[in-house]
RNA sequence: GUGAGCGUAGCUCAGUUGGUUAGAGCACCAGGUUGUGGCCCUGGGGGUCGUGGGUUCAAUUCCCAUCGCUCACCCCA
């Protein structure tokens, strides 16, 4: 048998309606905050990531999908999709037709890990970018976007944790900093700790492992060798956040793994999925746009998990659908005898010819393909939480006449097959 | 890439201290006086017990390998 390649999932019918929930929701959202939807590829030149996410970072140096193409271009599949978007405001001049692009994506993304809870290979994200602004408004703003869809979604285990990562110049001397500060306790540190020392200092912080944090507990922090711009921005979060009533929690440890990240970043983590609680992160990156060839312009953004969302969404029961349901489910009255089987024939082509007539009034209608028992069709009415029933055959047939039943009270009548007004108007109430 | 756990019906799982035809519930199909559902009852279909090899008179059960799934680490959404 042929099976789904590790870390891909089908999204089946009976799930489907999940997403389509979420997706509206997000539709909504976005047009609410006036952000429009941009749709780039899903695979772009390879050299555009590892400059945007930095070649450094895992997602580059080994989670991409890439191959060569016939004209061996290296192609990757898209990890994420900030690099994409940037790259089409770049290319399409989107800053030249207006100083403020507010743009919003939904689609699938590729990553080879080891798939777990919460994590897949072939995943899918939504995410705003707002570029040509620095103002620290859009930061919060993204913040707000996110917070409200997963409120809407009625999570309640949520986090949401804010960092300052200030202006290059800034984290360089910090980094210097804290070099120092570790210089006689390296040693001590684990070893991916100390590879990190090398590589990205700063992710020390992020360290699970007891050793390390005990060490940096007592390490200086980034948010206190602020520039005096970032430091204010970092406030002006502060104080929308607080003005608009969404709790947050400053976490100075928050260091983000993607290179392009300036000033504000932020995450929200739910305690309701797994180990990989974060939902969503995201922040500001001023540099991006410039650094692949573009206009220097400012940019924030975000970038949500729909998989973990929805799994958070499940784990917490904070979904009522209702139920799918049909309007109309036609029932073929008679026998299915041998020599029945002109006047069964006949009676199918009714039955299309009326499905057809209530689908031009906008009725869900259904019937049986099976030629099998009333019985039996009964019983799919019912599966299809059909609202009612129309037999079609028999004696009221020949009379001119459809046994119309309501299938919630049971409720029977006939109804003239020629006054379909009527029908109509009793089937849609 | 590393570690742990698990692979028996479409799904959730029993079971076999190695021994003739491998079970349940749900789902599916049919029927319950031939034209009426949900509940209930009866019956039915469906399994190379993940795959390959080994040990044995005998393997779904023990051993090895392999593949897959799950969770965790790394990292991230």
């Amino acid at each position: 048998m042929i099976k789904a390649i590790t870390g891909t999932k089908d999204i089946l019918p009976s799930d489907v309606s999940r997403w389509q929930y979420l997706e509206k929701l997000l539709r909504e959202t976005f047009q609410l905050f006036n952000y429009k939807e941009i749709r780039t590829p899903i695979f772009e030149e390879t050299g555009l990531f590892a400059r945007s996410i930095g070649e450094e970072t895992d997602i580059v140096s080994k989670e991409m999908y890439t191959f060569k193409d016939r004209s061996e271009t290296s192609i990757t599949l898209r990890p994420e999709n900030t690099a994409g978007v940037v790259r089409s405001f770049i290319e399409q001049s989107l800053g030249a037709q207006q100083s403020l692009n507010k743009l919003y994506y939904i689609g699938s993304m590729f990553r080879q890990e080891r798939p777990q809870a919460g994590r897949l290979r072939q995943f899918h994200q939504f995410g705003a970018e707002a570029l040509g602004s620095t103002s620290p408004l859009l930061d919060a703003e993204m913040i707000q976007i996110a917070f409200h869809i997963l409120k809407n979604l009625g999570l309640k285990n949520l986090v949401v944790k804010i960092n300052s990562l200030g202006i290059p110049e800034v984290r360089e001397n910090y980094k210097n900093v804290l070099r120092d500060f570790l210089m006689d306790k390296k040693d001590k540190l684990s070893e991916e700790s100390r590879k990190r020392f090398e590589t990205n200092i700063l992710r020390i912080f992020d360290s699970k492992i007891e050793v390390d944090q005990t060490i940096m507990k007592d390490a200086p922090l980034l948010i206190d060798y602020l520039d005096t711009q970032s430091k204010s921005d970092f406030d002006v979060v502060e104080n929308y956040l607080t003005r608009v009533s969404i709790p947050f929690e400053v976490d100075p440890t928050l260091v983000r793994g993607l290179d392009y990240y300036t000033k504000t970043t932020f995450e929200i983590v739910s305690g309701s999925v797994g180990s990989q609680s974060a939902l969503c992160g995201g922040g500001r990156y001023d540099l991006l746009v410039e650094e692949l060839g573009g206009k220097a312009t400012p940019g924030v953004g975000f970038a949500a998990g729909m998989e973990r969302i929805l799994l958070a969404c499940e784990n917490e029961k904070s979904l009522n659908l209702p139920a799918d349901l049909i309007d109309v489910y036609l029932i073929r009255v008679d026998s299915n005898s041998e020599e029945q089987l002109d006047v069964n024939l006949k009676l199918d082509l009714e039955v299309a010819n009326l499905a057809s007539m209530f689908r031009r009034e906008n009725l869900i209608c259904e019937y049986d393909y099976l030629n099998r028992s009333v019985k039996a069709q009964m019983r799919e009415a019912n599966k299809y939480n059909a609202k009612f029933v129309v037999f079609v055959g028999g004696d009221e047939f020949k009379n001119g006449e459809l046994n119309v039943k309501n299938l919630a009270n049971g409720d029977q009548q006939l109804i003239k097959i020629e006054d379909f007004e009527k029908l109509k108007s009793l089937l849609k109430n």
